[in-house]
DNA sequence: GGGCGGTACTG
DNA sequence: CAGTAC
DNA sequence: GCCC
């Protein structure tokens, strides 16, 4: 079997798990290894034959014998049992916003759902809303997401994503609460696709700005509307999200909002060996966990603030994939 | 053997 | 409060 | 699950 269709079988692992209720942190590190391998620029084979996969950060004892046995064998007892044991409709459950593998759970044991189509009987039916934690709001919810999940599920075009940005971005600027504002996420550090957009802004008077951005033209609904967070998702299926936190806080909360998620664990890392910790909120020593007292020691001015504050060199949003540019920016 | 981010929003 | 999402 |  090749890479490839190792780092599927690794992801679908991760996947029935999450149905299965398994341990979080053992799902995490299955589709850690499964981006790792993906991302591995050496061949596989040599990799193995020289016995190195375990070396890689990452792949530990149990996934290097699991993607060995599936390169030598293309095949994994694990994994079919695995298989075996969920049914296969459930797992195409998890793309619907709001569902996750507790209530795909919940749904097959008590409703015998196990695809899709049934999903959406019960749900006209009204036997979802009658759930011990769901309701009539839930099942409108699971409806409208099992009509726009192609959309939903789709990541756009970094073309598409811009010309977005450039009709919300200008309101967002025009309004007088706000003090700064930045397209944040994957837009930002430039991906081809994008999923969601993410919007940052410093200020002191969120609700306005909240009512404002969760009424814009091209609105199909609203999914979250709140002081600090709220998301809308537009016709076309686009979703955005909005951030805003005080400005002493910008700076940390954009750049951990760029990510990527692995280019933030890295820094949090380089954060933790100087005795710092690193986290939206800001930059103070570690041992200080009172989050309420809000803007930490350190203060940002700007992203580059952040870098410096660590020892690094500064790193663009296009490089910051948390491959190895971290340790590229030590000096 | 213990930690793995910490928080906001929804129902 | 649990579940989900980021 | 992986890492320290």
């Amino acid at each position: 079997m090749d890479k490839k269709d190792i780092v599927e079988v690794l992801e679908r692992i991760g996947t029935m798990m999450e149905i299965k209720g398994e341990n979080p942190f053992k799902i995490r590190a299955y589709s850690a290894g499964a981006r790792t391998l993906q991302t591995m620029e050496e061949d596989l084979g040599d990799v193995i034959e020289e016995g190195r996969l375990g070396d890689i950060p990452g792949i530990g004892k149990a996934l290097t014998e699991k993607i060995e046995t599936l390169y030598a064998t293309g095949e994994l007892e694990f994994y079919n049992k695995l298989v075996a044991s969920v049914p296969s409709g459930l797992m195409d459950m998890l793309d619907i916003p709001g569902l996750g593998g507790k209530k795909i759970k919940v749904l097959h044991e008590k409703l015998d759902v196990d695809s899709i189509e049934t999903l959406t009987v019960a749900c006209q039916e009204g036997r979802v809303a009658e759930l011990k934690g769901f309701g009539k709001k839930t099942e409108e919810k699971i409806l409208s997401g099992i009509k726009n999940r192609e959309a939903y599920a789709a990541r756009h075009l970094w073309w598409d994503a811009q010309s977005m940005v450039k009709k919300i971005l200008p309101g967002l600027e025009e309004l007088p609460e706000v003090e700064r504002v930045e397209a944040a996420g994957s837009f930002r550090r430039g991906m081809e696709t994008v999923g969601d957009l993410d919007f940052l802004v410093a200020s002191s008077n969120p609700t306005p700005i909240m009512d404002w951005f969760t009424s814009m033209d091209g609105i199909v609904e609203v999914t979250a509307h709140g002081e600090t967070k709220s998301s809308v998702r537009f016709e076309g299926g686009m979703q955005a999200d909005l951030r805003v936190v005080p400005s002493e806080q910008f700076y940390f909360a954009l750049h951990h909002f760029t990510g990527s998620k692995d280019h933030n664990v890295r820094m949090r890392q380089k954060a933790l060996s100087l005795g710092l910790s690193l986290s939206e909120w800001g930059l103070r020593p570690e041992e200080e966990k009172d989050s309420s007292r809000k803007a930490g020691p350190v203060e940002a001015n700007s992203e580059e603030d952040i870098f410096k504050a660590l020892g690094l060199q500064y790193v663009p949003p296009s490089l910051r994939e948390g491959m190895g540019e971290v340790e590229a920016a030590e000096r």
